[in-house]
DNA sequence: AGGCATCATAACGAATCGGCATGTTTCCGA
DNA sequence: TCGGAAACATGCCGATTCGTTATGATGCCT
């Protein structure tokens, strides 16, 4: 029967039900057969198809040979399917062996591309940062840390909201940020990283120091640090809402209760505020570090060194995010407080 | 910042690099993850990205919670990419973990794909059984099989080839044929399942009675079993080349060397020529019931109740192929040698 | 503050896996 | 026809992995 005609003699139907797609929703067998198959026998077969025999196969795996034949026996056993057969001294794949070869490219292709995409996100040649921040921080950390991670990783794709301590942590435990760089007084009555901030990882990210900006014509403006409470009399110009809170509590314990003349938020505001004789103001260091400083005033570091406190808050788990890691180790590399490029009278050395 | 202006800051070249197709050969870091990534955590995320949390993802794969969370952990340990991040007092899928979770789903399904073709081939909805039988078995077993399988398996496409027992073996071996229906002389010197078999598998499928066709008015006509020495010197019509051999031994056994008179490898013209008194002839049992009877001849049985055996011959570990094992056991089933239907006088009554 | 829900951790037994050593079968060449 | 080589099979062992139960830690909600 070389090639004598074959005489074929095809029973009713069989193609029809052979190559029907199995888009039923996976019965009973199916599912038993599905949940059979690992990983492992995949790999084994995809090698003993491409490469003909369970030695070349386990060769190219890297395996020893009987390891390959036993994986190959072991599916049978507990499936009952053959996937191969003897054929002289080798071995050939059934048509169920040839049915998941045939698989094996589809599967090792979806699980390669998922895990180059991993790849990608573990090398930072991609993944994202969604990153909130403090408004002071907005013109001095936040472009640093985009510089240094944008150019260490420009596959990461950096986003950055301005937002206060509360709502940004807020916004870390609602999943709308990675990472937050917050901040916090020593005493503040409601620190998000008390109550609000359960759940969530909070890292200590250093000290930045609160300076008192004085006209440059103050009586005080020659000291090289100056006690808060001999400015008890003096009308106080308030930044951000918050740190209202702060120069009171400061105020306090210096103790006096400050006279506030002005508020606002604009921390650029303050210094042409206090450039203009309108009063006194505390100010941290990273807001001063923002802008160069404005001729008519001078800025003192308070007798008791006051500071605030930085943190970082990210989800918990979230150090081990690639590009959150990533943003961490950038971060810290920075001057986290400041304090080196503004320490007084050397503002304007930028990095 | 609820629904403040957000204020992004994209680092230059985010979206091409982390976009873009990873058609490259999978560099190593792809390599080492891909190896890393089994298809129980592949499953573990597509669980819990379905369904929200560990807990209700354990349930859903029937494991227990704790059996979840490790599975997750232990990707994280080994490959250093976190998949979950604590978020309250459930969890979520980190940016990894989502890319993970996308991928399974075509993972999965290609993997269920696979599982129901097996489940095909094993229940037997799909398949192919490629036969190879003798020429006598071509109207009688083949038939027979191929109506029995095909009533029960509707799914497998069986086709059929005719051959001789040597050119069966050898198409069995080349891997033309899932399935060899072949027979042998006891003393059969080129027994092709003695030398050319080895490496397959053969089974005995019973022995199939020799029975002596005689003219109807032919002196031992009258007999119950005929003893070949008495027709020593009659004329003798071979059948087949191969029955030929099985004839001269047979003789030989008895003491005589045939004259042979016609040769025809046509078993219903050797009937015709037994009919018209040219001869005396030797023919299987199957190759008798493959047709009525010619009016012309009776059929007797030998004396010694010759017989040739009939074997199934199939690549080794090929039954538990699904279709060879449901061919396996649709041929036990029905009569292997026709001894029952072929007994001598009740030829005629066909299942 | 207490109760519930969710995840994490620890310890343990079972199963799996892969390696090595060795046996069996087949092919091939002298 | 008789080794020898090639290929797969098998038995055994140590290491690892996996899933379970029991228990602890944490966060949300009333």
């Amino acid at each position: 029967m070389t090639d004598a005609s074959p005489a074929e003699a095809s029973s009713a139907g069989a193609a029809s039900t052979a190559l029907a797609p199995t888009d039923a929703p996976a019965d009973e067998a199916t599912q038993r057969l599905a949940a059979a198959i690992d990983l492992q026998t995949v790999r084994v077969v995809h090698a003993i198809a491409a490469h003909g025999s369970l030695t070349a196969a386990a060769a190219a795996l890297g395996y020893s040979q009987p390891a390959v034949s036993q994986q190959v026996r072991r599916f049978q056993e507990r499936t009952g399917v053959a996937l191969v057969e003897r054929a002289g001294r080798g071995i050939r794949l059934t048509e169920s062996g040839r049915v998941i070869a045939r698989h094996a490219r589809a599967v090792t292709t979806s699980l390669e591309a998922a895990a180059g995409e991993l790849a990608e996100l573990k090398g930072l040649r991609a993944g994202r940062l969604r990153l909130v921040a403090f408004p002071s921080a907005s013109p001095t950390l936040v472009p640093e840390l985009i510089a240094s991670l944008g150019a260490r990783h420009p596959g990461v794709a950096i986003t950055f909201v301005e937002a206060e301590p509360p709502e940004a942590v807020e916004a870390v435990r609602e999943n709308r940020a990675d990472l937050a760089i917050t901040f916090s007084y020593p005493g503040d009555r409601d620190d998000p990283h008390r109550a609000s901030a359960r759940g969530l990882a909070v890292r200590a990210f250093g000290d930045e120091p609160i300076r008192l900006v004085l006209p440059a014509g103050h009586p005080l403006a020659g000291l090289d640090d100056v006690p808060l409470e001999r400015l008890a009399d003096d009308p106080w110009i308030a930044g951000c809402p918050r740190c209202r809170g702060h120069l009171l509590e400061l105020a306090a314990a210096a103790g006096f209760a400050p006279r506030i003349a002005f508020e606002t938020d604009n921390f650029v505001a303050v210094e042409g505020m206090v450039a203009q004789g309108l009063g006194v103001a505390l100010l941290p260091a990273l807001a001063l570090r923002a802008t160069p400083r404005h001729p008519g005033v001078v800025v003192r570091p308070t007798a008791r060194e006051d500071v605030r406190s930085l943190h970082l808050v990210t989800a918990k788990g979230a150090e081990r995010v690639p590009a959150v890691a990533a943003a961490l180790r950038a971060l810290e590399a920075l001057d986290p407080g400041g304090r080196a490029a503004a320490a007084v009278g050397s503002i304007d050395d930028d990095v």
